[in-house]
DNA sequence: GTTCCTGCAAAAGCTTTGCAGAAGA
DNA sequence: TCTTCTGCAAAGCTTTTGCAGGAAC
């Protein structure tokens, strides 16, 4: 992939989106993990380097960056939300053991029903549970 | 669709789950109402006819539900869960204008990955958005 | 009598809002 | 200066837990 920090950061000055310390380091956590991090996740990881981040900050800049379409929200029926920064054709796997969350491959083009041709589709989410090859060979 | 609700009581006759009035009465809203309610949409339909009925038994006849396997949980994008009694294999679409969840058929099985073949797949969830018909046409 | 079920009240956890002060243009 | 961003505190929501009273067997 080619830096997906830096594309990350062209967007939002297309956008007029400013890049304050806060949000260029949150911004830099979602392109480093694309595990799909919880705000706890986030803000845990960056409260060491800014001792005074708040997570309304966190919402604040998660929200700002959905608003511009830059992330997706997913929820795998958990009651926290996760965030995502890819946005192209793949599913989610979560591990019901280690909870980590998986990317895979999916067309999502092939995805279709009969059922639907007379809604107008927006998104499409996939999302599969199990347990992952790590796991697995405990 | 057989009967759907002669079927849950069946199914939890089999599994020595006791039927009080209350657990009657969701199972039976669950059959009825096969667009996903949320625990809300539950307890305000039938508290009239249950003036003592509590949330709490709606999440505590839910959970029973859960744990037999008879009900699953489906979040999109909402921070409320909603339950969904039909297991067979289909997706779910929501309406991002009024709201409504609808099914449409999903060939599970043919929705895999290479990338996941290592993986013990235990659940298979497709989420899509957008607008139904219905609110189409306004 | 023993077990399970109900439902009030309170707590817990995630997210949002109000607002005052700080930072940036 | 004027606007925008930050972050504390408090509120809002959904969901869970503790527990006492009640129903069922």
């Amino acid at each position: 992939m080619a830096d997906l920090f830096l594309m990350l950061k062209e967007e939002l000055k297309k956008r007029n989106i400013s890049l304050s310390y806060q949000r260029l380091k949150i911004v830099e956590y979602l392109a480093q993990h694309l595990c799909h991090p919880t705000v706890e996740q986030i803000y845990t990881h960056l409260v060491p380097s800014i001792p005074t981040l708040s997570k309304t900050t966190v919402y604040n800049t998660l929200r700002v960056l959905l608003d511009a379409g830059l992330v997706r929200v997913i929820e795998i029926e958990d009651h926290e939300s996760r965030y995502d920064v890819v946005m192209e054709g793949h599913g989610h796997f979560k591990c019901e053991s280690c909870g980590c969350i998986y990317n895979f491959h999916v067309d999502m083009d092939a995805l279709s029903s009969e059922d639907l041709k007379l809604f107008e589709i927006k998104e499409k989410n996939v999302y599969f549970s199990g347990v992952c090859p790590h796991c697995r060979n405990k």
